[in-house]
DNA sequence: ATGTGAG
DNA sequence: ACTCACATA
């Protein structure tokens, strides 16, 4: 579900040009393999999204950062014909076509899909029929991929949420748990579910300590007795994910669960509402207001421009007050 | 160590 | 952009 590319608004004079190029990158990146001409395309598309007027010729283009020969011409058929004679060739070509069913699964990206596809695989239903090939993450993406396509119902995700607090709060009742994600910003649909938890006596000065932290895995264990993990991924020492299930009436579900420090506790929520967009906007903003914010912390940057000591956050408010930014509602920062 | 993949 | 987990070497 979060594989799949949005294209650019139709209020962007150039937004046309802008998804053909965009078309085009993840051409490179998926099917040629060439990053250079991924990178190319994607720093054109990125210049034209900013022109704010429309672009008439391929000629002006061409003065534009990022734009030469190859694109400025692409720009010209595209004004002429209104289609694209290299992407009309790429929509019908087969290879295009298996590639990208291919890494629709979960833990097959570009690399593993062209090596299948050059093994003579072409549906997800061969791929199902000879797995021996797959690491045990994509096998699981392959197991559950129907159920992982779908979106999950707000309500459903309460439901989730419901039953991870108690089980996790059973084990102590100081866990803070949160779901963050769309379902925070109020979403009624989710393509997973993105939770953080964290306990007060668990700070950063606790972390990169010799001794290994068990609390993650103790919390996944119990969640699996409990029936609710069906399937795991991968699982770290602060990251897991896998896949959970409500009881059998329901679909399986993408889940993720992150242990973060207490004292790093409402940067990650923030990170983890999103949307990506706001994160990059207020990212901006805190820099401008001569701050860093990453998923952990917040520091000031001095005048040489390296950062401080972080600064100590009790809420997500804070942040905002911090760097002069009106607060928004997790609802309100979809864009 | 390096590459891949997820988010 | 950056980090975490994994597989392979």
């Amino acid at each position: 579900m979060s594989k799949r590319k949005n294209p650019v608004g139709e209020e962007n004079p150039n937004y046309d040009f802008c998804n053909f190029l965009l078309e085009l990158a993840e051409y490179e990146k998926n099917v040629s393999r060439n990053m250079h001409k991924f990178s190319a395309y994607k720093k054109a598309a990125a210049t034209l999204g900013e022109h704010p007027t429309r672009i008439k010729s391929g000629d002006e283009a061409r003065k534009l950062k990022g734009i030469g020969d190859k694109i400025s011409k692409k720009i010209d058929e595209f004004l002429a014909t209104g289609k694209l004679k290299k992407l009309e060739n790429i929509h019908n070509d087969p290879k295009t076509e298996a590639i990208n069913i291919l890494t629709k699964v979960t833990g097959i990206g570009p690399a593993k899909a062209l090596s299948l596809y050059n093994q003579g695989f072409r549906t997800i239903e061969e791929l199902q029929k000879n797995p021996e090939s797959l690491t045990h993450h994509q096998k699981i993406g392959l197991k559950y991929y129907e159920d992982f396509e779908k979106k999950i119902p707000r309500q459903e995700i309460q439901e989730i949420e419901k039953r991870l607090k108690d089980l996790i709060q059973s084990i102590d009742s100081l866990y803070k748990i949160t779901i963050c994600g769309s379902y925070r910003r109020g979403k009624s649909e989710s393509g997973d579910v993105d939770t953080l938890i964290t306990h007060p006596n668990w700070t950063s000065d606790k972390v990169n300590k010799k001794d290994k932290n068990p609390m993650l895995k103790k919390i996944i264990n119990a969640l699996t007795v409990a029936d609710l993990i069906i399937d795991t991924l991968s699982l770290g020492e602060t990251k897991f994910m896998g896949a959970c299930r409500l009881d059998s009436e329901h679909p399986v579900r993408r889940l993720d669960i992150r242990l973060t420090p207490y004292d790093q506790y409402y940067c990650s929520i923030l990170y983890f509402t999103g949307s990506d967009v706001f994160n990059k906007t207020m990212r901006a903003h805190a820099v401008e207001q001569g701050f860093t914010l990453n998923e952990y912390t917040l520091r000031p940057l001095g005048s040489t421009g390296v950062p401080g000591e972080p600064i100590e956050i009790t809420s997500e408010e804070d942040i905002f007050d911090f760097i002069d930014y009106p607060y928004k509602k997790p609802e309100d920062r979809n864009a």
